[in-house]
RNA sequence: GCCUCGAUAGCUCAAUGGUAGAGCAGUUGACUCUUAAUCAAUUGGUUGAAGGUUCGAGUCCUUCUCGGGGUACCA
């Protein structure tokens, strides 16, 4: 990026040395008529194939060599031979670069160790890379120019890029799923002069011809919501949610997120989809319900299986597994002097209840590694959703944890206009949502009841694929700017 | 934001406070079935930046930059 080195130096010359031979080492076009997986597949001796990729490997024998090209697909192995080639198109290849992008023309044949290669008659540089690529052997290991320069990633190492193609194949699955359900799928502003449905802090940007500044989207909830009252009954919308707030292994500011709303549904309707959802991508991408995390050294660190049913489980029962029987029946003081004891940390302002929720987010929701549904959570905790008739304190929700993270929130959702206004007012803790009156006026319009589900894309994959950072699902995840200088 | 660990050749890594090194790739040469090709020779460094201590700093100290982990914020 910065001053030259003699590496590119020498590729620079080695594009100078070809032009002055008249080849131009950036091709307009060369058109393969096959990939290296199809020359793979369709093999057949003597076939005449066109392929097309980046040369990864050389090996010179004197009058012949050995290279390596990689395509999207896969990797092919090439012969040339200085008699097939003649003498001047053989000292051309010669002075190629390991990352140059080569087509070659030729016919398919197996070698003497049963390598199906092709060995070229003709061949095009298309284009030439000046920088050299990361060592063949040790690969990239650097974390940082792995994210940065994500592109050297994805050719040096070929299970990330393996991550993002399955990725795409999740996301893929989850859409036809979808659909199959007869929900449609929609795109609603991720500028929005209210952020609201979540409490998180948001981003601000500012529009100029309006003179009026606008918030990036931390949820989905609130439009798609507008939709159901206007009588679209099954919407979805798969998203970037942006939230101005801390960077961890779990956390990027900016974060897919699915949204799904369904009239005449409820909190339940929802646990059935995501199970039905979540089990069939698994089998489609992973072929298996049981999903393997493992260390650097390949052991298995856990296993989750997805096998329905999944755990169902209210949150006070959990609350009283952990922190003992009497947990509601004893005082206040008491409760955040047990949490604390038990080693959940409490900030001094806490109210109440975000004691006892920060000894369910500290230290039981780490331990949700299974597919657990925690439902009726504290009115307190959510105000988007109805109180449950059973025990009005608790709303019905889930939470749905999955590894030790909370994967996807689900509500029966409020269609009370008044009582919603009431729940938006009446916030209690530090932070509120933000109140959006048109949101209450499409409410008092009419909005049929129905369930709603947010799904954490990125945590959904990491559960899946076995990686442990938001950082390995996301292609480039945010790093700081390099200072100049 | 706070705590902590890290940054050395293109890549992966070494180097008691005492001459900055190896493998790979690169360069030159040999080789018409190699595939981490092999063999021979060889180039390559402002040790993340700036200061300081010392006869002497990659190594110790201070500040800064960027990154990893933890923590806080994230209903």
């Amino acid at each position: 990026m910065e001053e030259e080195n003699s590496l590119i130096e020498q590729r620079k010359a080695n594009l100078a040395a070809l032009r002055e031979k008249g080849i131009e080492p950036f091709a307009n076009k060369f058109t393969p008529n096959e990939t290296c997986a199809g020359a793979r597949e369709n093999y057949e001796e003597g076939r005449e194939v066109a392929l097309a990729g980046r040369m990864t490997a050389f090996r010179t024998m004197g009058k012949s060599i050995f290279l390596d090209i990689r395509d999207g697909s896969d990797r092919m192995q090439v012969y040339a031979q200085k008699n097939a080639l003649g003498e001047e198109a053989f000292e051309v290849l010669k002075k190629l670069d390991l990352g140059d992008f080569l087509g070659v023309k030729g016919t398919m044949f197996t070698t003497r160790t049963e390598e199906i290669t092709l060995k070229a008659e003709s061949f095009t540089v298309v284009g030439k890379a000046l920088r050299p690529l990361p060592a063949k052997w040790h690969g990239l290991s650097n974390i940082e120019t792995r994210y940065r320069q994500r592109y050297l990633d994805l050719i040096a190492n070929l299970d990330v890029k393996d991550v993002f193609y399955k990725r795409s194949a999740i996301i893929r699955e989850i859409r036809d799923f979808m659909h199959e359900r007869g929900f449609i799928e929609v795109e609603t502003p991720t500028m929005q002069a209210v952020p609201g449905g979540a409490a998180a802090q948001p981003f601000v940007t500012r529009h100029n011809a309006l003179g009026c500044d606008f918030y990036l989207r931390i949820a989905l909830e609130l439009y798609l919501k507008r939709l159901l009252v206007g009588g679209m009954d099954r919407v979805f919308e798969i998203g970037r949610n942006y939230r101005n707030e801390g960077i961890s292994p779990r956390h990027n500011p900016e974060f897919t997120m699915l949204e799904a709303y369904q009239a005449f549904g409820d909190y339940e309707t929802m646990m059935e989809l995501l199970e039905s959802m979540i089990t069939r991508v698994a089998e489609k991408v992973v072929g298996t319900l049981v999903i393997e995390h493992k260390d650097s050294e390949g052991n298995v660190t856990r296993t989750i299986d997805l096998s329905r049913p999944w755990r169902r489980v209210k949150y006070k029962e959990l609350i009283r597994e952990k922190g003992g029987d009497d947990w509601f029946d004893i005082s206040p003081d008491e409760r955040r002097q047990r949490a604390i004891d038990l080693g959940a940390e409490i900030a001094p302002d806490y109210e109440d209840f975000e004691v006892t929720n920060g000894l369910f987010e500290k230290l039981i929701e780490p331990t949700l590694i299974q597919p657990t549904f925690v439902t009726h959570l504290p009115k307190e905790l959510i105000p988007l959703a109805k109180l449950s008739p059973e025990d009005p304190t608790t709303i019905e929700v889930f939470e749905c944890c999955i590894n030790g993270q909370e994967i996807a929130p689900a509500y029966t959702e409020q269609n009370d206009p008044v009582a919603q206004r009431e729940a938006l007012v009446n916030q209690a803790g530090e932070e509120q949502q933000k109140l959006d009156d048109d949101f209450l006026t499409a409410l008092e319009h009419g909005m049929p009841p129905a369930g709603g589900i947010g799904i954490g894309i990125d945590r959904l994959i990491m559960m899946l694929l076995g990686q442990e950072s938001i950082r390995d699902v996301l292609l480039f995840p945010q790093l700081k700017p390099k200072s100049e200088g």
